[in-house]
DNA sequence: GGCGTAATTATCACTATGTGAGAAAATTCA
DNA sequence: TGAATTTTCTCACATAGTGATAATTACGCC
């Protein structure tokens, strides 16, 4: 959390697009006085924010004294999925393993991001109630779950000290401590299998098969991981489902490869 | 497109939230050093707008010269989801009014932004290709379709002037031309009707059922749209399919009233 | 439909901070 | 390792962002 190089003060754009951060689930609704005193700034300036913001459509003025996030993070949001090789690759590919299933599972794909990570995509054979709630956009547990555990064990070096110096507790309470090497030894262990199966560590009664996507020049990019609402009938059955999460990333990892030559 | 009021210079964030325009989907990735010449800055400027973006999460350095639009784009615009309660009411709507279609078709949750419309929420009955392009995010057409057209029938006259000074060609191609007053007789007309049918005006062959969704302030919020891949048997078709979209439409605005009681 | 109150914008003096040009450092690739 | 490029740093300067307050506008209420 804290700044690891020489300290320098924010810029105004900074604090401008820091009024983005204060919207959230709790409070999507903001009034410029109560993000000026959030913020240490003054009314004037908190104005000052709000319309800029809300010029270039990252707020929305909903009536007086209130705002919300606005329509431009749609417009872009839409840019970032038609930019993301990996998901134009992946969704189909999601598809088709999601259609081999006849039990109740969700597809999710993630990535690292921030200390978290986070859904890119779900496809789900649940039409009604999802069967995770980890819509694109989602944090999910770092230290839980196989979604996150493939991706941690794969994750360079310097980011592992950085999550340890962070987030030691989460570590310690995720069983992989209670010092640094045990840490290490952990993510090692990890790394060996090539598919995580874990049960019940983000939601009851859950099974996730997770494995890690490569990039091309071999670091992890995120996850491919399948979660099933009740747990497999045996091991035959998970050893199954862990080849067809497998095969799946393969072939998106090869698609990509595809992908990057026509690109290039 | 000429600025309405008094001249003023743009800020410094304005020009940092402008980078962001700068990405779309012809041109997803862009170098600092493009960037500093498109935007007329210099080199150093640029990179100090990229790196605070990339601060933000707004912008994502691929690697050397190459950026692209960021992940927290992606972490945003799941809070707009969550934050909306017209998309969270009509979201299960729209599904249940698909699920009594048997031929190809894709309903559209769209708003009004900018002068142009965009899709809010689609939903569709084909796995595979989609039935219509306009996903969450994508812009369509102002003044053709029915999708636009019923949005545009409601517009507050001040925001109908604009469109005029702004799109008068696209408006005059598109049949509600030559003159303003044309133009206007052409909305009341559309204001008539509650439920627009339009064919092959924005993809070839396909068919928009829409109808307009209203806030409880009676201003107009978006609309309800149906898209159908072929064109009904006969008119009894229509007429089923038209009632079946109002019925929605309503439900998703009496839903509306009682979350805004809810709320209150 | 006008009035009163609260929200929003404009004004202004002041200083902070964003800016460009170039040098220095760091990174990448052969 | 070395050359070429990218990226950061330094610094002087002037712009432009800031807070306090006043003026204006918009909304709700009777």
């Amino acid at each position: 959390m804290k700044d690891g190089g020489k300290k320098r003060g924010p810029t105004s754009a900074d604090k401008v697009l820091g009024v983005l951060s204060l919207f959230s689930a709790e409070r999507p609704v903001w009034s410029p006085e109560r993000a000026a005193s959030r913020m240490d700034v003054s009314l004037a300036t908190a104005y000052r924010y709000f319309n800029t913001l809300v010029a270039s459509g990252m707020l929305e003025r909903l009536n007086r004294n209130r705002y919300v996030l606005g329509p431009a993070i749609v417009e872009l949001d839409r840019k970032v999925r038609a930019a993301d090789p990996v998901l134009k690759l992946a969704q189909p590919v999601m598809e088709r393993l999601l259609r081999r299933l006849r039990e109740p599972a969700a597809i999710l794909l993630c990535r690292y991001y921030r200390q978290k990570v986070m859904c890119i995509h779900q496809e789900t054979n649940r039409s009604g109630e999802p069967v995770s709630s980890y819509e694109r956009g989602a944090p999910m547990p770092m230290f839980r779950g196989a979604t996150s555990k493939v991706i941690l064990a794969h994750l360079p070096p310097r980011t592992v000290v950085d999550l340890w110096r962070d987030h030691r507790r989460d570590i310690v309470a995720a069983g992989m401590g209670p010092g640094f090497e045990d840490f290490k030894a952990a993510l090692r262990a990890l790394r060996h299998e090539p598919v995580n199966v874990s049960s019940s560590e983000v939601d009851a009664g859950r099974t996730g098969i997770a494995t890690a996507i490569f990039d091309d020049s071999g670091r992890v990019n995120g996850s491919l991981s399948m979660v099933l609402l009740s747990p497999p009938a045996n091991k035959r059955a998970v050893a199954r489902l862990t080849m067809a999460v497998q095969a799946a990333a393969r072939e998106i990892e090869r698609g990509r490869g595809v992908a990057a030559m026509k690109a290039g």
